[in-house]
DNA sequence: TGTACATCAGTGAACGCGCGTTCACTGATGTAC
DNA sequence: TGTACATCAGTGAACGCGCGTTCACTGATGTAC
């Protein structure tokens, strides 16, 4: 797709601006002027690389998505028990959402936006492919007993239920939720949801 | 704000068909002009009533609100303790996302939507009385030492984290989630995930 | 009971604005011989 | 090494469309005396 270096300059460049616009500006204001204007590329720059702004939500969703998946499967690979794996899930998607608050809010806000709708397919593919170490890592404690023998959605809304509305709350910043204080509470409480009997 | 019968009926209509507007055309499609067509109802009479289009959307939201909060404390104060109130709460907000699809796709949707963003305190304001009784309860049963003592935000954030995530799955349909069978196996995973010690 | 009047409800043409997109073009980079 | 050429990258004026909103108006309803 980009063929040369100052291509993919352009095109992290415009990623980034967008990022930016939409954290500071909102749905309503993430605009394709609002981002040519924050990151100095021309229109037609813009269009030679993503094609439409959708394509350009589109890229910025799976860029965002890619770098939370890679950080919660480090973590997750790094452990050894049930428990701890739960655990570090939970405590790195706490811990990106903090780090790269951006991000994270592009993530919960797109969910029903519109914009990824044309491209649903493809993202939806890319996602289940990124999470398919963490749907075995899963099948493999499942199978051994040592979490809960429920279906693959449930367990996955069980974990990431907790940690996603409380990413939503302080995303959202109208309530108050103290996002270290549930990085103590969360991973255990969640773990204990799971535990077999 | 409505002085006539005929007023509130045009109100009533607006806002139906403002509902399914939405479910059927998406954020992109939910338009004025495609909320007039739907209804029959005419531009001005529609600015009269609401006065905005986002006073439009503020008013769905509040009514779409009010009528899940009403099921879930109906059907909480009809507990008599902790693990059955939990488990209550957890099926009726199950049931009526299967019920009302799609007030509740619109709830779940209109979260990072914006055109709350101008009522976004009346909304908030509106919604924590509403959500007293619920408080309440809690309060009274972690005071017991039926429930963990965590602070409220959590124990918030772990009941309505896995059933908001499956809702949203469930109502996205890219997922595939069973919701008869997430209301069978969610009540007593979150339970467990309450209960002290 | 009848009449006058204020208020509420409803109508629809018209407006300006800013959106996403297109397109003809120039300049930069890479490659083949 | 030098030159010709194809492709990639970048530019910005211009376009049409549909959005939310306004406004001068008519009709319906309620109320005071």
């Amino acid at each position: 797709m980009v063929k040369q270096q100052r291509g993919q300059a352009t095109v992290d460049l415009v990623l980034n601006s967008a990022l930016r616009v939409y954290a500071e500006a909102g749905q309503q204001g993430f605009t394709v002027n609002a981002v040519t204007k924050a990151s100095g590329v021309s229109l037609g720059s813009l269009y030679h690389h993503f094609g439409s702004f959708d394509g350009l939500a589109a890229a910025l969703y799976t860029r965002c998505m890619g770098e939370l998946f890679e950080q919660m499967i480090a973590a997750l690979l790094r452990t050894r028990t049930a428990r701890t794996g739960v655990r570090a899930l939970v405590r790195s998607y706490l811990r990106f959402t903090e780090e790269q608050r951006d991000a994270a809010l592009f993530l919960h806000a797109s969910a029903y936006s519109g914009y990824l709708a044309v491209h649903a397919e493809e993202i939806s593919a890319a996602k289940s492919v990124m999470l398919q170490p963490v749907a075995q890592w899963f099948g493999a404690r499942v199978a051994k007993g040592e979490i809960a023998a429920m279906p693959g959605p449930v367990i996955e809304v069980l974990v990431m239920g907790p940690v996603a509305e409380a990413a939503r709350r302080w995303l959202s910043s109208t309530y108050e939720i103290d996002l270290a204080e549930a990085a103590k509470l969360l991973p255990d409480s969640i773990w204990r949801s799971l535990r077999p009997q």
